[in-house]
DNA sequence: AGCACGCCGACT
DNA sequence: GTCGGCGTGCTC
């Protein structure tokens, strides 16, 4: 008997559901392989439609192919989410499943899954960890609630999700804990096998397709307690009879998706929760602006906790902001690094101790330009709208936005000089001027251009570790989740550039990351120093991060957030529009801002229409892009503003649009 | 996204 | 003459 069937197609257009027919009984959230125009694709089986009420010619309706081998059934919560993602992203709700899961392989290996060790916790909570942990305590069986435990580096927020966790383990139920990629470390996950007395599936980008694809299988098939420990894609695991969900570091930009659906995946994450019913439970040092504001209002509901102590003997660590302007004569062997800095490198170094040194760019140079006739090198064969780096160990150019690389011409391609000046300095400039003013010491680096593996990462934590290296310089790669003994001084650079940023929140990442650079300091010591030079001493974010003072920070923001009208005063939705051919865009742009301007006008007047404006780089790979800003406080008038859009947009030939809801980047 | 069809430039 | 460039259009 042939039924219909809406299925939820993995292509990539507004809507993505067809009807397709079969011999054989579908049930909701089965995975089918299809016809598709003339070749296979993929769907997921959203119900059954009857023959009287279909939309579309019976003739064409086409056969399914079959069940996807090895495939498994979308359960109806992990339905919901995406239903929701789809909407709430405007993306094709089909293209999300698929996108989302994990690869469906052919022949897996066998698996194998170690349990936990189920140790007793061999410590007690302090007054503010009991404080937060009771509190959560109260409601964790109570279905869905909203917690946030703030507390800096070191202040034991672990240990609270800890017992959390095994309380729900211990009650049968399952807990899911979320963190960037940079912390999920293996003496982390060991932590939690060592004292939970169930399965631990760590799931990360190191994790195998076949291990990936085996805890799905695992998840799918048992239904026994688990703590599944993973990055922002474990977020679309199934895990049954959810107990709880961790976000830990909950501020972190990793957890926002930039290409395909840009979701965020904490905010995806709190719906999970809201859908499986359960409690979450976030928690930074440095929360986002947006969760602090409605956490520690306190409002819809939710819970905030401070933790402000640090446990162990660790203290915070001292500020000095060194004043850099007008500081060095040209040719200045030691630049870009400052006397002062210099002495307490080397004050650091005779105790034996090491240094850590932060800078937010690689290479040597931020670009190169000809003494003579001032040309800068830029990016003429790929098409990218800005200058190159230059790297010296490989004597050699490279764009930052892709793939591009050149040698470096031993002369100007425009007048012939062979007087090249570097300008701006990166990590491998650092290193190689600390070099040469401390030549007995061992210095190293610690970036995306010398660690290339993860076996080179561990070997150069080791050896650090092992104090084999004195001074190490690296970028933000090294500011996340270790604890290292003996560095009681750490030197930023370069966090001028990021306060420069027009996006607004600059200060709140310039204070994210200077906060998580500074916590390197001082984990085991009574006394450490964090050094920071900058060009604008003045600059109120370095009073907060001497004094350790999220609260200034939050105050001196709120009063500029609502200002400007940002988020959490309004949200914000952008549409960008990209084109090889710069006037056609414009022009298509330019239409496009007056048909929501219009709209907005007529029946969504809560939205601000902004814009269209070029993107900071316009052109990156020969891509020209501008973009659209939407702001509202009303979210439902924006998606039905988006949606009218999307319904009554003509598309232009070679023009491609892309929609961010919440972006993080607003440049 | 694929994968076709379709219409213009330089090659055995 | 035709191989192949990628612009355009559709997928139940």
């Amino acid at each position: 008997m042939t039924k219909f069937y809406q299925i939820a197609v993995n292509l990539p257009v507004l809507d993505s559901v067809l009807t397709y027919k079969s011999e054989i009984e579908l049930s909701r959230g089965q995975m089918l392989d299809l016809p598709l125009g003339r070749r296979k694709s993929q769907g997921v089986v959203l119900g059954e439609v009857a023959q009287k009420d279909l939309t579309f010619d019976a003739k064409k309706i086409k056969s399914i192919i079959g069940v996807i081998e090895n495939s498994f059934i979308v359960s109806e919560n992990e339905l919901s989410l995406y239903k929701w993602m789809s909407e709430y992203y405007h993306y094709s709700y089909g293209k999300l499943i698929f996108d989302c899961l994990p690869k469906i392989l052919k022949r897996p290996r066998t698996p194998d899954f170690k349990t936990g060790e189920n140790e007793d916790l061999p410590f007690e909570l302090n007054a503010h960890q009991q404080h937060a942990y009771g509190g959560i305590r109260d409601v964790l069986f109570n279905g869905f609630s909203q917690h946030y435990t703030h507390g800096v580096t070191g202040s034991g927020k672990s240990l609270i999700y800890l017992s959390l966790i095994k309380d729900v383990l211990n009650s049968g139920k399952s807990a899911q804990f979320l963190l960037p990629e940079i912390n999920l470390t293996p003496q982390f996950t060991s932590m939690f096998e060592s004292y939970l007395g169930h399965k631990v599936f760590a799931y990360h980008s190191g994790v195998t397709p076949s291990e990936k694809y085996n805890i799905w299988k695992s998840l799918n098939e048992n239904s026994e307690p688990v703590l599944l420990l993973g990055v922002r894609s474990s977020i679309f695991l199934p895990l049954q009879n959810l107990g709880l969900i961790v976000i830990d570091e909950e501020h972190d930009q990793s957890f926002k998706q930039t290409d395909r659906c840009p979701y965020n995946g904490r905010d995806v994450a709190i719906k999970k929760a809201q859908i499986n019913n359960c409690p979450v439970v976030l928690g930074s040092a440095t929360p986002s602006f947006e969760n602090y504001y409605n956490f520690s209002n306190e409002t819809a509901g939710r819970n905030y906790y401070a933790l402000k102590e640090r446990v162990s003997s660790g203290h915070m660590p001292k500020l000095s902001v060194y004043d850099a302007r007008d500081r060095f004569k040209e040719n200045d062997p030691a630049w870009p690094l400052l006397d002062e800095t210099l002495k307490d490198i080397e004050a650091a170094l005779e105790k034996k101790e090491q240094v850590l040194v932060f800078i937010n760019k690689l290479g040597f140079s931020s670009f190169v330009q000809c003494r003579s006739c001032g040309h800068q090198f830029k990016n003429e064969s790929c098409g990218c709208d800005n200058n190159l780096r230059y790297f010296k160990k490989k004597n050699e150019l490279s764009c930052s936005h892709c793939e591009f690389r050149m040698p470096l011409p031993d002369k100007c391609p425009e007048c012939a000089s062979i007087s090249l000046l570097n300008k701006g300095f990166g990590t491998e400039k650092v290193a190689e001027v600390l070099k040469g003013v401390f030549p007995g010491y061992r210095i190293d680096r610690f970036d995306r251009d010398e660690i290339t593996t993860t076996k080179k990462l561990n070997e150069k934590l080791s050896s650090f570790h092992n104090k084999e290296i004195d001074i190490m310089v690296g970028t933000q790669m090294l500011a996340k989740g270790h604890n290292f003994e003996r560095v009681n001084l750490v030197v930023m650079l370069g966090l001028d550039s990021m306060l420069s940023f027009s996006d607004f929140r600059s200060t709140e990442r310039a204070y994210q990351l200077a906060s998580q650079v500074a916590g390197r300091a001082g984990r085991y010591s009574k006394e450490s120093k964090v050094v920071i030079q900058s060009m604008n001493p003045e600059h109120p974010v370095f009073e907060i991060i001497a004094t350790h003072s999220f609260t200034k920070f939050y105050d001196d923001e709120v009063a500029l957030r609502e200002l400007c009208y940002c988020p959490p005063f309004s949200r914000i939705v952008m549409l960008y529009f990209s084109s090889r051919f710069r006037e056609k865009l414009i022009s298509t742009i330019n239409s496009v801002a007056k048909g929501l301007q219009t709209a907005a006008f007529k029946s969504f007047q809560d939205v601000r229409v902004l814009g269209p404006a070029p993107m900071s780089i316009e052109k990156k790979a020969n891509q020209f892009t501008w973009a659209i800003m939407l702001k509202t406080e009303d979210i439902n008038q924006l998606h039905n503003l988006i949606s009218t859009f999307e319904k009554n947009y003509q598309p232009v030939s070679s023009i491609s649009y892309k929609i961010d809801v919440d972006p993080q980047q607003v440049l």
